[in-house]
DNA sequence: CCCCAGTCCTGCGGGC
DNA sequence: TGCCCGCAGGACTGGG
């Protein structure tokens, strides 16, 4: 209940809606990057307590860092939403589209640390905006949290979600991709095939933990220029996506150590016990039992993978 | 068009 | 012990 204090709200205690969260909240926080499926987790975390409600108020938390990067500015977002009923709650690639009846949507990036939350954040001072909302004469909300503040918030109209989640903006969903478009759209660039992996106009809801773990289990070398795949081997890419994308959100996602991600009741992922080369530089290779895992910077970026699995 | 480096941000950990 | 600096990376921007 400090959550509401601190809020200034008068709303009733939120396990009227969701049981609140009995893991304690004083363990370290941890962010990981949320990638697919994080987000996923998330969107299924706060659905029941969006879907079918109304947006009594919004307001933007008091806390003492930039404010997330909205559109519109906030005036104008709350006459856009205020008394609206939220008809579903879904994901695109790395984004949360909560969708209204009037047609616009919040769509909501959690980069690198951002969190939706229906209680219990890591910490109070970075909280960034708050949707209360009614059904009948109930009352609760849902928060977003961020602490490095580089998550960002849109209220769009049906025009600007095109726009803005059009094919020129975003690939295809990583867990939607045909076979026949995986091959085109690896095949047409010469950047090595991990860097192709990131690019959210080529393939959109992979990041830079996934990438390496799809490529591990592809036994594919990250350095493979995309253009040279053969098609066994991009069918190979194709399915480890699948797998390992849709095994982390049967986990709840990742929650590392020096991480963040936490799911919508404050819970830790269990994917990260499941990784075999990301952030285990140095350690044997749990695949093939000989290899040691090797860190490369690719494009800015880490990239871990084991050199006697993942061919050339 | 394609690609890359720089930018935003905060907390943590290594080095001195 | 404490300070400083580098690192973490998703998505966007500007320049080559």
């Amino acid at each position: 209940m400090r959550l509401a204090v601190l809020a200034g709200l008068d709303a009733p205690p939120l396990t009227v809606v969701q049981p609140i969260s009995d893991h304690p909240t004083t363990s370290p926080v941890s962010i990981s990057m949320p990638e697919l499926p994080e987000v996923e987790t998330m969107v299924r975390g706060v659905r029941a307590a969006f879907e079918g409600h109304r947006l009594a108020d919004v307001s933007l938390c008091d806390c003492h860092c930039r404010p997330i990067l909205m559109q519109p500015d906030f005036p104008r977002l709350r006459e856009l939403c205020i008394g609206q009923k939220v008809s579903s709650v879904t994901r695109r690639a790395k984004r949360i589209l909560i969708q209204l009846e009037s047609g616009a949507a919040f769509v909501i990036e959690p980069r690198m640390t951002g969190l939706m939350l229906l209680s219990d954040p890591p910490d109070e001072s970075h909280l960034r905006f708050e949707w209360k909302l009614t059904q009948g004469r109930k009352r609760h909300s849902v928060w977003f949290w961020d602490r490095r503040g580089l998550g960002t918030l849109r209220l769009l109209d049906p025009d600007q979600l095109a726009a803005h989640l059009g094919p020129e903006k975003l690939g295809p969903d990583a867990l939607e991709m045909t076979a026949d478009e995986w091959v085109a759209r690896l095949r047409r660039t010469d950047r090595p095939v991990k860097v192709a992996l990131l690019d959210q106009k080529l393939v959109a809801g992979i990041g830079n933990l996934y990438a390496s773990e799809i490529l591990h289990r592809s036994g594919i070398h990250p350095e493979v220029p995309a253009s040279r795949l053969t098609g066994k081997r991009i069918a190979k890419i194709h399915a480890a996506t699948l797998e390992i994308l849709h095994e982390a959100t049967r986990y709840e996602g990742s929650t590392l150590g020096d991480g963040t991600y936490r799911n919508a009741l404050n819970k830790d992922g269990s994917y990260q016990n499941k990784h075999r080369v990301y952030a285990r530089h140095g350690q044997p290779c749990v695949t093939c039992g000989n290899g040691e895992i090797q860190r490369i910077v690719q494009a800015q970026r880490s990239t871990f993978f084991c050199a006697r699995c993942q061919k050339r």
